[in-house]
DNA sequence: CGACCATTTGATATGGATCAAGCGATGTGG
DNA sequence: CCACATCGCTTGATCCATATCAAATGGTCG
């Protein structure tokens, strides 16, 4: 049995990770979760502090994974589009919170079950790891984005972006400029100063607000 | 079994599970490994790129992993004291460096070893997955470090290291100031400045460099 | 249409980086 | 065992990136 994950530790690798777990043994658990539940924009799915109960599997739209930080702000953790699945780096009482950025349809299974699958199978466990690994990566890639200047950090989300929506130089962002400060660890201003910048230098364009188009790659950075 | 990992996400948290964790099946391995392998002060342990071929647990003396960065910059992910499990997080190639603060013994433990008990034992996978879920906590909280200012960094540093080292109040430092400020996010001069602040307020003593008394715990804040 | 939310833009403030220099400790070779 | 070289630490002066405060503009939905 191989347990390491396999890939590099660029977003790119993490990427190509998502797809390739889509079809593993826990990913097919949600094959018999029946229809999706249905969350409207902005609703929450999980708060901080509530019991772990469930693994959520997106089927469409786009969710947050966010802490509350004790001044009030908001870090976000991750966005997770279709195929995605979240809520497993939670342990008894989930640590952080979710919530929908757009309406959006979720498969949910319960922990329980999961766990069970888990005790029966080595399979099912070493899944778990790699996905565990993938979020920890995921986490570290994250970290090493808080050492760069706010013009890096905008331009590797918008290259992250790019890549989650298979989406070629023509991004539709699902969230509000706000979820990107608080992805990014910037304020709203900055985020729009940087983009307006940007569109000045001709290295994108926004024909809307939340409509970007990569046009010069070599010109962002 | 158990797969869930107990505990909440502080860095106090984060020591009570090394402790713990000190007398899993995983650390157990470690047994049979005989004498420690020596380490001079600064040496490597083991390189980015370089095949993952160990675990490591620390016998004595303390252990930083980290990444250069682009820039030449590099981030201290962690630091490790005795007791403590690292090389886990790795792939088939080592993602991060690792070498030695101080001198230290180090027990190696062969990965293909902990593999192939793993695939026999799902309790050792399933601690293989709490332990992975541990370095996922730490590094969220570290993380959530970056986010706040340059005073409440170091003071949030100084009550880890308290923490790590079980001292009461009084912490020997292993490590020189530019490791703390490559584990901070900051440079030499800040973590200096911070420091002599926190001594001129009377929030802490230093009758060395690496000699730090805390003696006024809510000066700190 | 009007209200509210999202976004942009401008002016100013500030925390930490950077550059520069001096001091202290530690260890090595003569 | 001392002298000097090197490394680690501190302190000062200045600069700059980003935050903060403030206000105007744009978009969307009831």
């Amino acid at each position: 049995m191989r347990i390491a994950v396999q890939g590099r530790s660029s977003s790119l690798a993490r990427n190509r990770q998502r797809q390739s777990l889509t079809s593993t043994p826990v990913a097919g658990l949600f094959d018999r979760t029946g229809p999706p539940t249905r969350y409207a924009r902005n609703h929450s799915i999980f708060g901080e502090g509530e019991p772990a109960e469930y693994l959520y599997k997106i089927a469409s739209g786009c969710a947050r994974t966010f802490k509350t930080l004790d001044d009030g702000r908001r870090q976000i953790w991750s966005f997770y589009f279709p195929g995605d699945i979240f809520g497993l780096e939670e342990r008894q009482q989930h640590s952080s919170s979710a919530e929908a950025v757009t309406r959006c349809e979720l498969f949910a299974i319960e922990r329980k079950l999961v766990m069970s699958r888990a005790a029966e199978s080595n399979v099912v466990i070493s899944q778990l790891l790699a996905l565990t690994n993938l979020e920890l990566e995921r986490t570290h890639s994250h970290f090493r984005l808080l050492l760069k200047t706010a013009h890096e950090r905008v331009v590797t989300f918008l290259l992250e972006m790019e890549k989650c929506k298979n989406a070629r130089g023509d991004i539709d962002l699902p969230m509000i400029r706000q979820d990107i400060a608080a992805y990014l660890g910037l304020t709203v201003e900055t985020v729009s100063r940087v983009l307006a910048s940007l569109e000045s230098a001709s290295a994108i364009s926004m024909p809307t607000a939340r409509r970007i188009v990569l046009c010069n790659r070599s010109l962002l950075h």
